[in-house]
DNA sequence: TCTGGGGTCCTAGGACCC
DNA sequence: TCTGGGGTCCTAGGACCC
């Protein structure tokens, strides 16, 4: 197989990387200057660590631990369930911000950014070094989070540079240091190389950043594939990966999966929940001017196997009415009444961008345009007054149970000064940010 | 990390064609 | 019945990310 050749920019980039440090906990206390100096954890929704502030960390608490382990080491934790809108919102202001000083700015994540700074030094009198300090003071300084900035040669170096120190670091790492930088750290800790692919290099004795960057051409190219390649090249200070101005709109697939508690062999209340998958997924492809033309549908065991099975539709189509048959088929197929189940899921995939039904000649075409007017008022309705104030019979039984969104406790909701007479990103028609937990 | 939710890209291999 | 070489399209599944 041959694979297509690297693009290596000759051109010796500068390119930053700028990760907000404990980025849900910091919105949270930025929010409410009373939970300043406390440990803080968000994440009550579901049980475990999202994120958890400075002063919770110190307390020996981590992301991913379970909420009573927490309370058990920092008894004095402060809970909250995640709030991802807030988040979004404090995302689109850090996201401004860092345009002050380039436009060649990528929203990697709702906490990260690359920016190139290739060729910037002039426009602002002086080392990038400064460049990366007035960014992270105005961050602070506007939205009261703080945040740790990487600068060097490729994307990936920028990355361990981010981590290097934190919170609140700034790491520059020229190309003569790189070395000093890599030797200290683990093959997978490396951005884009994980368990498995370590646990592979570890086989011919690569255990460091360093002995991974240093290793032959030779060796990287008859070992690892595509991915793993640009890596190298990156980690020796050859930039191959480009900072992506363009914000994400064109989706390859949209998912939505939800899991319930406590798990459930019930029939209509597991359809129920596909069914409102479908719907939060149909909407978001409406959002993007999507359609599918391939539906795959999953439902997870409670001992974590996926059964699951792929349709073809028989049209791109983003309208739940469409598809809700085809729904009701596949889930015979995969539902087996005697298993327990977690969750549910599903995936539009084969994605087009569109709005116009396209029809065939067996088409009832009054119907289906009728079809599409209620859709559009659908829309606008929820647009308004919120997510499912209507929504399909079929997914009512989800109602039914009682569902255990995390509440805020005690700690009043009240929306920072800074988004005063700011409406909510939906309603402004943004996409909302995959959030990172 | 005993396990939430949302994504991307790459590769191998099968089906099919000349 | 056996024998080539080459191409394309599609899908499943792996690996990784935040």
């Amino acid at each position: 197989m041959i694979s297509q050749p690297l693009t290596i920019h000759s051109w010796p980039r500068a390119i930053m990387h700028i990760d907000a440090d404990a980025f849900f906990a910091s919105c949270e206390q930025a929010i409410h200057p009373e939970l300043k100096g406390m440990p803080v954890v968000t994440g009550k929704e579901r049980g475990i660590v999202a994120a958890a502030s400075y002063e919770a960390k110190a307390k020996g608490v981590e992301r991913g631990m379970r909420l009573f382990e927490a309370k058990k080491v920092c008894p004095d934790v402060v809970l909250l369930p995640s709030d991802y809108e807030t988040y979004s919102l404090f995302s689109i202001r850090m996201f401004e911000i860092v345009r002050r000083f380039s436009p060649d700015v990528e929203e990697y994540s709702i906490d990260e950014a690359f920016v190139d700074l290739t060729g910037m030094r002039r426009s602002f009198h002086g080392h990038y070094s400064h460049i990366a300090q007035r960014v992270q003071e105005t961050i602070t300084r506007e939205l009261g989070i703080s945040v740790s900035i990487g600068v060097s040669l490729s994307k990936v170096l920028a990355k361990i540079g981010s981590k290097h120190k934190k919170p609140g670091g700034l790491t520059i790492i020229p190309g003569n240091e790189i070395h000093i930088y890599l030797a200290k750290l683990p093959v997978e800790k490396i951005w884009g190389i994980g368990a498995n692919t370590s646990a592979f290099l570890r086989k011919f004795g690569i255990t460091t950043a360093l002995e991974f960057a240093v290793g032959k051409e030779e060796f990287i190219k008859t070992y690892l594939s595509k991915p793993y390649q640009e890596i190298w090249h990156e980690l020796n200070g050859r930039s191959v990966y480009p900072v992506i101005r363009e914000s994400k709109s064109d989706y390859k697939s949209i998912s939505k999966t939800k899991t319930f508690t406590p798990p459930s062999k019930d029939e209509e209340f597991i359809f129920a929940q596909l069914t409102k998958n479908l719907e939060n997924a149909c909407i978001k492809a409406r959002r993007h001017h999507l359609m599918a033309s391939r539906l795959i549908i999953f439902l997870r065991r409670q001992d974590f196997r996926d059964m699951g099975i792929e349709l073809k539709l028989n049209r791109y189509t983003a309208y739940p009415v469409e598809i809700v048959g085809l729904l009701k088929d596949g889930f015979r197929e995969v539902y087996d009444p005697d298993t327990l189940y977690r969750s549910t899921g599903i995936v539009l995939a084969g994605l087009q961008s569109g709005t116009s039904v396209q029809y065939t000649i067996f088409d009832d075409v009054p119907r289906i345009e009728k079809m599409v007017k209620i859709y559009n008022a659908v829309d606008e309705i929820s647009s308004r007054f919120g997510k499912h104030t209507i929504q399909h019979a079929s997914s009512l039984q989800t109602k039914l149970q009682v569902q255990h969104e995390g509440d805020r406790g005690d700690i009043p909701v009240r929306k920072n000064e800074l988004f005063k007479g700011e409406n909510r990103r939906q309603r402004l028609g943004l996409p909302v940010l995959s959030a990172k937990v």
